[in-house]
RNA sequence: GUGGGUGUAGCUCAGUCGGUAGAGCGCCAGAUUGUGGUUCUGGAUGUCGCGGGUUCAAGCCCCGUCACCCACCCCA
C-alpha cells in the first residue's frame, strides 16, 4: 500500500533532510527576534472559506467531523493567526513577530514542488505599518536560505509595492475597477503570452506600452514607499540579490503594498517564497486593525533548490558510542558500561547478542560510530574498558568511572 | 479536470527479433574464534503496477485500469 497521492513517507535520510530545513527556519526567525506559534490542523471549514470564497472548498481537505460539523484541514496559516490575534492582540506589545513551521493540506493536483501535504514557514509582523518591518521579514527570509548554504548570487528578491503599481495606473488614468484585472494580467505577463494581448484589450494600445515600459524599468522615483523598502533591505546585507521588479503582484487579491517572492537564480523552478503587506486583512476578516506583512516558505520547492545545488543536511549522527562485548560473558558488563555512558548523556548501544568483534568494528566504521568501547574479561576484571577512536585507531584503557 | 511520459530486486536501472529474470549499489554470511575502513568469496530478494486479450510461448505486442512524474488550470 502506497501513501495517498501527494503525500510523503519520511525515511529517516528523508526526516533529517527535513529537520535541518526547520532548523534553519527556526534559527533565523529565533535571531530575528520572533515567537513560534502554531494553532489547530484542523479549523471549521468557514475559517477558510470566510477569506477566501466557498469555491476554496473544492481545493481543501474538507468534510464532516461526526458531529456533522463542516471542517477542514488548514491549507495555510493567516486565518487562523487572524483568530488567534483578534482574540489576543489588544494585550500584545506591537509589533508582534511571530513565526510558524507547520503543516497544511491542499486537496490539489501534485507537481513538480508541490504536493498535497507541505510543510512551510510563515513570518509574520503584526501592528507596524513601517517598511522597515518589510524589510526585515524578507531578511528573516533570505538568512533562513543562507543558512542552509546558499549564496546571494544564488537569490533573486524580486519586489515590488501594489501601491506603486496602482498609483501608476491612476496616473495613465485607468479606473479603479480595472486595476485588479490588470493586476492579474501582470502577475501571468512572465507565463502566458496572451497576458500582453488582454493587456492592451483593457488599456488601450498607447497606455499598455507604457504599462509594459514601465515594468520592465521600474520608475523608483514613483514608488517612495518601496525605496524606502529597499534602503533598509540593502541594510541588512540584501543589495547583491534584490530586484525591483513592476511584474510581481502574487497572486492574492489581499496583498496592499510591498509583495516579494525569492527565486533561485538560474533554476526553473517556481518562487521558493512569498508574501507581501496586507494591511487590511485583519479588520476584513473582523480582526482588530493591524497592519501586517509577512512571507511562507514551503520545504518542497526549497529541498529541489538544495538538491539542485548539491546542498544537504551534515550527517546526523546515530551513535557517540558503540560497545562492544568481547564475548558472550561480557553481554551483561556491555549493558552495565551502555547504561553509564547514557547516564552521562552519550548516546550509545551494544549488540542483544555476541557479535564477533571484528564485524562489530566493521559495522560502526561503516556507520560512522566515531569510537567503541571494548569490554573484555580481562580488562573487566578491574572495571576497565578499552576505548578506541576508529578515526586515528588509538585506543586506551579506562576505568568504568573515568569514561566520558 | 485536460494532455504527454514512466511503471522490472530495498535503491538506480539494463533486458536485443516474443523463447523460463539481469547488473551495480545496498543488505546478510564467511576468509582459524579480542581489532574496523580496502579487498575477496558466497547468499537472499521479484505477483516484471494490476486485469484481460493475441500466441505453442508475453517483461516485450494489443485493450483496459491504477499509480507516479511532467505540463496546463490554480496557487492561499
Amino acid at each position: 500500500m502506497q501513501p495517498l497521492k501527494g503525500f510523503r513517507d519520511f525515511f529517516p535520510q528523508d526526516l533529517a533532510h527535513l529537520r535541518w530545513i526547520q532548523s534553519a527556519w527556526h534559527s533565523a526567525a529565533k535571531l530575528a527576534g520572533f515567537e513560534e506559534w502554531d494553532g489547530p490542523v484542523l479549523e471549521p471549514l468557514k475559517l477558510f472559506t470566510d477569506k477566501s470564497g466557498d469555491e476554496i472548498a473544492g481545493q481543501l481537505y474538507a468534510f464532516e467531523d461526526k458531529g456533522e460539523r463542516p471542517v477542514a484541514l488548514r491549507p495555510e496559516m493567516t486565518p487562523t493567526l487572524v483568530r488567534m490575534l483578534s482574540a489576543r492582540a489588544g494585550a500584545l506589545p506591537k509589533p508582534i513577530k511571530w513565526y510558524s513551521v507547520a503543516q497544511f493540506f491542499r486537496y490539489e493536483q501534485p507537481q513538480h514542488g508541490r504536493g498535497r501535504e507541505f510543510f512551510q514557514w510563515n513570518v509574520d509582523v503584526v501592528g507596524s505599518p513601517h517598511p522597515a518591518a518589510d524589510a526585515e521579514v524578507i531578511a528573516v527570509a533570505v538568512e533562513a536560505l543562507r543558512r542552509l548554504g546558499l549564496s546571494d548570487e544564488d537569490l533573486r528578491v524580486r519586489i515590488s509595492d501594489r501601491g506603486a503599481l496602482a498609483a501608476f495606473l491612476v496616473a495613465l488614468e485607468v479606473p479603479e475597477e480595472l486595476h485588479l484585472s490588470v493586476f492579474e494580467c501582470i502577475d501571468k505577463l512572465e507565463r502566458d503570452p496572451a497576458a500582453t494581448r488582454r493587456l492592451t484589450e483593457i488599456l488601450g494600445e498607447s497606455r499598455a506600452a507604457e504599462l509594459l515600459c514601465a515594468c520592465d524599468q521600474f520608475p523608483l522615483s514613483r514608488a517612495e514607499r518601496l525605496g524606502v523598502v529597499l534602503e533598509a533591505c540593502r541594510d541588512w546585507g540584501l543589495g547583491a540579490c534584490l530586484e525591483p521588479d513592476l511584474r510581481i503582484v502574487r497572486g492574492l487579491a489581499y496583498y496592499t503594498g510591498t509583495v516579494f517572492e525569492i527565486f533561485a537564480r538560474g533554476a526553473k523552478l517556481r518562487a521558493v517564497a512569498g508574501g507581501g503587506r496586507y494591511d487590511r486583512l485583519m479588520s476584513d476578516m473582523g480582526g482588530p486593525p493591524l497592519e501586517a506583512v509577512g512571507f511562507g516558505m514551503g520545504d518542497m520547492v526549497l529541498s529541489l533548490l538544495l538538491a539542485e545545488r548539491g546542498l544537504e543536511a551534515p550527517p546526523g549522527m546515530r551513535l557517540e558510542v558503540l560497545v562492544i562485548g568481547t564475548d558472550a560473558s561480557m553481554l551483561s558488563p556491555a549493558r552495565e558500561v551502555v547504561r553509564e555512558l547514557r547516564s552521562r548523556g552519550v548516546a550509545s548501544e551494544t549488540a542483544y547478542a555476541p557479535v564477533r568483534v571484528s564485524k562489530a568494528l566493521r559495522s560502526a566504521s561503516n556507520q560512522g560510530v566515531p569510537r567503541v568501547v571494548l569490554v573484555g574479561p580481562d580488562e573487566w576484571a578491574e572495571r576497565k574498558v578499552v576505548v578506541r577512536e576508529l578515526s586515528s585507531g588509538q585506543q586506551r584503557t579506562v576505568h568504568l568511572s573515568e569514561l566520558d
